[in-house]
DNA sequence: CTGACTGCAAACGTTTTGCACGGTA
DNA sequence: TACCGTGCAAAACGTTTGCAGTCAG
């Protein structure tokens, strides 16, 4: 188990048992939309409200602490932010996995034929994972 | 100028006045969010409702005649069906193009290492254009 | 002529805001 | 203690729906 404590200090947040939990549960979990995160922390405290999901994960996005990540045909997922990578996402059960794909010659090619200065990389390919590709 | 009538026709929607204007404005705009759509049809309809926008934005997305595009940090955009390409979007003014990447191997890469199907690929670079850039 | 589309208004789901209270540092 | 975070309720948004009238095929 990590330290979301010392993690949350790094980042100039304040420590509530809320926002560990959070970060918990988004460690554990990888992805999750506001609605996975509010169920899980609904567990621990009964009377959490989902406007302090909201606060909390906006909070947490602007430190660059958290990531929303765009998925077509589905809501956005939120993730603690780490080094670049991609995402696949499962057409049919929803799973979302990290992958690192070298995007560094995509990067170029934008660069040389648009004359980009790119700063930041979306990548999110939809399939079907092994498991559901087998059914 | 395009033949929005014989296009609309092709995907079997019914040709409204409304609707031509939307996918001229998107043949000619190539990227646009609802707002922009609405209030460029505004000028043409003033009394078009925001209610049609929509309607008719789903229903061609419905028969594969447009598509959405989540953008990071910003509102989705809508495009006419075309070959497979990613998008390039600036940060500093916010213009949107398209971009033939070569995503292939990375596909392939995707494949080979998760094993996932992949059918559908979201390549969005984030960067400043080259007019942006040079301010 | 029939069914589909439009515009309006109301409904809906999601996200944000204001406020009183309680907890963190 | 001072400020920030929480939970609640209300407000604000964006999007969808139902309906009566109109239009395309």
């Amino acid at each position: 188990m990590m330290n979301c404590t010392t993690l949350l200090k790094e980042y100039n947040l304040k420590v509530t048992p809320q926002r560990v939990a959070i970060v918990e549960e988004l460690y554990k979990n990888g992805h999750m939309n506001i609605d996975d995160l509010y169920k899980k922390l609904l567990s621990k405290f009964p009377s959490i409200s989902l406007a302090t999901i909201y606060k909390n994960v906006n909070a947490m996005i602007e430190k660059v602490f958290l990531n929303e990540v765009k998925i077509p045909n589905s809501k956005s997922v939120y993730e603690l932010v780490k080094e670049e990578h991609s995402h696949l996402v499962c057409s049919s059960c929803g799973k979302i996995e990290d992958i690192d794909l070298s995007i560094g010659s995509l990067v170029e090619e934008a660069t040389a034929s648009k004359n980009y200065k790119i700063q930041e990389a979306s990548v999110v390919f939809t399939g079907l994972c092994p498991t559901c590709s087998n059914k």
